[in-house]
DNA sequence: GAATTAATATGATTTACATCATGTTTTTCT
DNA sequence: AGAAAAACATGATGTAAATCATATTAATTC
């Protein structure tokens, strides 16, 4: 069952740039009709519930994209360079921003008229048969996550993002992690307390090694089995 | 925050047809490349992980669409007729269904073989541009499922449920439910008896009033306000 | 570089739910 | 219509995980 691993939990992956498919008087437009914005670690790019005027595409940088909740937000996915954000922006009847973003690190973000955005799709199918592609993308993992956070308890549901984040964003078994302890409970809807203490076990178990922010996966296998078990 | 409230949780709920932007010879090709097949009630319309070769259009019925769970399922939108179903098969590098999808009443689905409709996605920039649009209403709600079943305690999420139901697939306070109380429950990802006895105490309230299958949502604003306090 | 603030950590307590057990009603099937 | 099977219902018990309280460490700030 693809959908209950631990792959399809976190970002936007689309390796190619959508871009690619734009004739280059279209890209013309894009680049004349676009601003790009730099912003820095912590930041935020958009707010919930803000108008739209605008697609978002993040050139560089790390962020994240979260619905605010009260008292605790909920982290949609964490979403690297090269990803378009603000996709539900072009839904007819819906002017204003689904979600918040913020930045993990220093980031730069291209803001992308959303008529002209709207004009791509309509005279280039290509481009938009690509933006489907990205738009299915992210709901396969969206339901994986979904299934994740309501099937799976907390053991399961912290070894999914530790894979995924290892897997999908820092492609490594040992990285920097720039979440807080606090954006892992976001993730994972959990208490922040919770987290720290199952990293504790996982640490106790040798499932993986924590110093400070620096994270290692070192029994993968063990992980994975956490993870699928629930 | 419209994200959280009730009216974002259950089902696709596109009006007008998608196919309604199709040239008559386009509309001729999905009649002869297409074949409409009858399910009765309670039947499997498609299996989570078999091998996707077409996008399903709801011609008439209600079905769930879920994904399978051990050993809960979790049932991920309620569907009416008028509907696509099945679109992220579209998604390259991905032939399978991401769900399953059975029928509460007998139904009728209009199989389209992928080829085509992608076919017609690529030539028909408007035809594309409303698919992204109905891709983007259902990632949409999507999220406020998330933040309802992550966020929100029990009594809130069948609020929102209930709310859903009758608003958005029923249209009417009044309505006679074709879903079964485990049903509620893959839906709320809570337990059976949790559903009877939250279904109790609504009932106990006044909030709604219960007869066997038939439901009425008797004080609406109290169940909205259940609906926000989570 | 000392002072604040934020993040991490850990134990004690509480609670919202699930699970279990068992009975009743409704639906389905022959 | 009668039997079998689902679905519905309700109380008793157990538990996973949140919350609370209080240190300790790390990161900012002036």
């Amino acid at each position: 069952m693809p959908l209950s691993g631990p792959d399809t939990c976190v970002s936007f992956l689309y390796e190619l740039s959508c871009f690619d498919l734009l004739t280059p008087q279209e890209k013309e437009l894009i680049d004349t009709q676009s601003v790009l914005v730099n912003y820095k670690k912590g930041e935020i790019v958009c707010k919930q519930g803000s108008f739209a005027s605008h697609i978002m595409y993040l050139e560089k940088g790390l962020v994240k994209i979260y619905l605010e909740g009260n008292p605790k937000d909920l982290i949609l996915t964490i979403t690297p360079q090269k990803n378009l954000m603000g996709l539900q922006a072009l839904f007819e009847g819906n002017n204003t921003f689904l979600y918040s973003i913020s930045t993990y690190t220093d980031s730069s973000v291209r803001l992308i008229d959303i008529q002209i955005f709207k004009q791509l799709l309509k005279q280039n199918p290509l481009f938009a048969y690509r933006i489907i592609n990205i738009l299915n993308e992210s709901t396969s993992q969206s339901y994986g996550r979904f299934f994740s956070l309501t099937q799976k308890q907390l053991h399961g549901r912290l070894a999914d993002i530790l894979l995924c984040l290892s897997r999908k964003i820092f492609k490594s078994e040992s990285f920097d992690l720039p979440l807080t302890r606090s954006d892992l409970s976001d993730l994972t809807s959990m208490s922040t307390e919770s987290v720290i203490r199952i990293m504790k076990d996982f640490k106790d178990d040798g499932i993986i090694d924590i110093n400070n922010k620096s994270i290692t996966l070192l029994d993968l296998p063990r992980l994975d089995s956490i993870s699928a078990k629930g």
